[in-house]
DNA sequence: CAAAAAATGATTGACGTCTATCATTTTTGC
DNA sequence: GCAAAAATGATAGACGTCAATCATTTTTTG
C-alpha cells in the first residue's frame, strides 16, 4: 500500500519479477513492448526502488581514504574536522573512511603515501595533490592497481586522476571584493589584501577575485600592494601597524590566508579612529568570536561539510562505476555577518547529502 | 573484513547472537555481565548497526503528510518548491510525502483539513498553524488518534503539537539590518522598510529585528515609516514611485515581504541619481536574475531546503518514538550577493536512479 | 537440594533487492 | 515449418537486522 516492490511492478505489468529486474538493471534482452510494460508500471505504481535493500543486497561497503595536509592553515583544519564529524554520523551508506595527514607541500610524504595504498582495504583514495610529474605519475600507479582517485581542492592532470572536486577561490575572492565594496557605501577608501604566500594557489586565485570586482564596480576605492604573511600572526600584527602608520585612511583589510589571531588582535589595539572594514576567511571559532564581538565585519566560509559531502558523494559514484554529474557541481562560499552564525555544537545533520 | 555484523560481535562477546540482540536492541533479561561483555565488543570492532538493513527489517514506513498555506507569498512558495524536490529525491529512508494546499489565513479550511486526516495513512502531519483556540483543538483531536503534529513556521500552544520547526525572522530582520547598515559605510542615509501585512507575525519579527540593528549599530542612518505593500508588485511600484519623489536622499530599501517584481521594475525606471542599496527577501528565480544584473544588492535567504530537511527529521524522530534534540536547531539565513549566488539545480529523470 | 526464576542459546521467517542459474516459451531467419 | 536465437519465467540464496518462539542452561531462593 505504502510503496510498491518490484513484485508490484512485475504484477501491474504483467511480466515476470525476474524481467522487471532486467528492466530496471539494465541487463539487457528485454524486448522493446515488455520494456515499455514495465516503464509505465513503474510511473503508474510511483515505484522506487528503496536503496537500503539494494545496497544491502549488493553487498556494497565504501572504504574511502583522505591524504590531507598537516597544516596550520585554516581551511584545512577545518576540512579535516568536517570529515570527522562525517566519519561519526550514523552508518546510513555503509562508508568507512580513514585519515591520514601529510606535512603540507611535500611532495615526497604524498608520493610514499600515495605509493602505501593497499588496493585491498581501499577502493576510492581522495588527495590534495600537488601538480608534479612525480605525483601524477604515483597517482596512476595507485589507479593502476584498481584504485579510483579524486583530487581535492588542488588539481593535477585531468588525465591523471578519476574526478575533482574543487573550490573557486576565484569566486571566493569576488565575493569578498563585493562585499568590501559594498561596505565603502560609494565612498572613496583605501584597501589592503593580504595574502598567506604567494605561491599558494588558493590566495592568488582569491586575489585575482577580489581584484577584478574591486576594480571593475568600486573603482573609487584604491587598492594597496598585497601584503604577504605566511599566514602568521605575528607577522600580520607587525606589517599592519606600519601599514596602519603610513596610511591614514586605510578604509579595509581583507585577509585571505589565516593569521586571523594577529588581525583581531591588531584592531583591538587600535584607538582614535575608526577601524577599517574587515573581510576575512574560514567559520573557525576565532573568527567568530571576533564577528560577535564586532571586531569583524565579513567572513567568507567555504562550506568545508559541504564539500566533504560533495567529495564523498563523487567517491562513491566512482566506485560504483557511474557518471560523474557534467559539470561537476560548484560550492559557493557562504557570507556570515555577526548576526546570521549559525549554531555551533550539535551536527545532527545525517541527512543523505543534497542540502 | 570491513565491516562488523552482529554476529561477530556475538562471536566476539562469546555469546549468541540472541543475546547480543537484546543487548542492542534493549529487550531486557540480560545479565550485567553478558550486557559488558558485548559492549567492550562492540567498541572492539567498532561496530556501527547498518541503518539499511534495521529499517528494511523493520518494515519502517514514514507516512507525512504537510499542509501549506496556499499563498503567493514567495516563502511559502519555496518551501513547496523544496518539499517537492526532496520528494523526488531517491527513496534513502522510505518517507513517503503528502501535500495539501490550504487557503492562506483561512481558519475554517485549515481546521477542515485536519479533520480529514486519516490516522490510518498518515504517521505525522505538519502545519502552517493558526494559533487560535479552534485550531489549537482540531490538532489536539488528531493527535489523539495517535498521528504526530508538527507545525512549521507559525507556532500554536507548545502543549498542543509534539514539535515546532521555526523560523527566525527576527535573526532574518537583524541580519538584513547589519547587511543594509553595512552598505552606508558609515554614512548617514535614509532607509524605508517595507512590510506585506502588518498582520503576517513574520514580517513584523523582520522588521523588529530590522530596526534594532539599525538604531543600535547605525544611528547615523534614518529610518522612514515602514510601508505596507500587501505584497502587490504593483503597490510597490506606486509607492516608491511616490517616496522617490518625495525623498531626494533616500539611500536604501528593504522589502520584507514579497512583489519583488514591483521593485525591481521601479529601480530600472530609475534616472538621474544612484538608486538604493536594496536588501529582498528570498532567493528566488526573479531575486536570482535581479541580482545578477546589479539591480538589488543582497538577497536574504531563509534556506528552504534545510528547513524541510529539518522537519523532516523532527517529524521521523517523533515517530519512532525517540527524544528530539533539545534546544531545536535554529536555521539561520544565508546572505546572497552577486557573486556567490548557489548553481541552479536540475532536475532528476523518473527512472530509480540508484544512490 | 529441589523448585522457581532468570538468562541464554538456537533457530526461523520476514524485509526488498541483487545476482545467478536453468527451464520454458516466443520470435526470427531461412 | 524447423532450427537457432531471443525473450521470458521460475526460483533460490544471499545481504544484516528485527522479532519471535521454544528449548536449554544457569542462578537464585526457601
Amino acid at each position: 500500500m505504502a510503496f510498491a516492490t518490484l513484485h508490484d511492478v512485475a504484477e501491474a505489468a504483467g511480466v515476470s519479477y525476474a524481467t522487471v529486474d532486467r528492466v530496471v538493471n539494465a541487463r539487457g534482452g528485454v524486448s522493446q513492448k515488455s520494456v515499455l510494460r514495465v516503464q509505465a508500471a513503474i510511473k503508474q505504481l510511483g515505484y522506487a526502488r528503496d536503496v537500503s535493500a539494494a545496497n544491502l543486497a549488493r553487498k556494497r561497503v565504501y572504504r574511502f581514504l583522505f591524504l590531507l595536509p598537516e597544516d596550520h592553515n585554516d581551511f584545512f583544519h577545518s576540512l579535516y574536522s568536517a570529515l570527522q564529524s562525517h566519519a561519526q554520523r550514523p552508518n546510513l551508506l555503509r562508508i568507512a573512511v580513514t585519515t591520514t595527514r601529510l606535512p603540507a607541500f611535500s611532495e615526497k610524504a604524498l608520493i610514499e603515501a600515495l605509493a602505501r595504498i593497499d588496493p585491498a582495504t581501499v577502493d576510492c583514495a581522495c588527495v590534495v595533490a600537488l601538480d608534479t610529474p612525480a605525483v601524477n605519475a604515483a597517482v596512476q600507479r595507485v589507479r593502476a592497481q584498481g584504485v579510483k582517485l579524486v583530487t581535492l581542492v588542488s588539481d593535477i592532470d585531468a588525465a591523471s586522476r578519476d574526478a575533482y572536486v574543487g573550490i573557486d577561490n576565484y569566486v571566493a575572492g569576488k565575493t569578498a571584493g563585493r562585499m568590501m565594496g559594498l561596505c565603502h557605501g560609494r565612498q572613496p577608501g583605501l584597501v589592503l589584501p593580504i595574502i598567506g604566500t604567494s605561491r599558494a594557489h588558493d590566495h592568488i586565485q582569491r586575489l585575482s577575485g577580489f581584484l577584478e570586482i574591486m576594480q571593475a564596480h568600486f573603482p573609487q576605492i584604491t587598492l594597496l600592494e598585497p601584503v604577504t604573511s605566511r599566514d602568521e600572526a605575528a607577522t600580520i600584527h607587525r606589517e599592519l601597524d606600519d601599514i596602519w602608520r603610513a596610511h591614514p585612511n586605510l578604509t579595509g583589510v581583507y585577509n585571505m590566508g589565516a593569521g586571523n589571531d594577529g588581525l583581531v588582535a591588531w584592531i583591538r589595539g587600535i584607538t582614535g579612529r575608526d577601524r577599517p572594514f574587515m573581510v576575512i576567511h574560514e567559520l573557525l571559532p576565532n573568527a567568530r568570536t571576533a564577528l560577535e564581538a564586532g571586531l569583524v565585519d565579513a567572513v567568507i566560509d567555504q562550506k568545508p561539510k559541504e564539500i566533504i559531502t560533495r567529495t564523498m558523494d563523487a567517491m562513491r559514484l566512482l566506485v560504483d562505476g557511474e557518471a560523474l554529474p557534467t559539470p561537476a557541481p560548484v560550492i559557493t562560499p557562504a557570507i556570515y555577518l555577526c548576526e546570521n552564525l549559525p549554531d555551533t555544537p550539535k551536527e545532527t545533520d545525517w541527512m543523505p547529502s543534497n542540502d
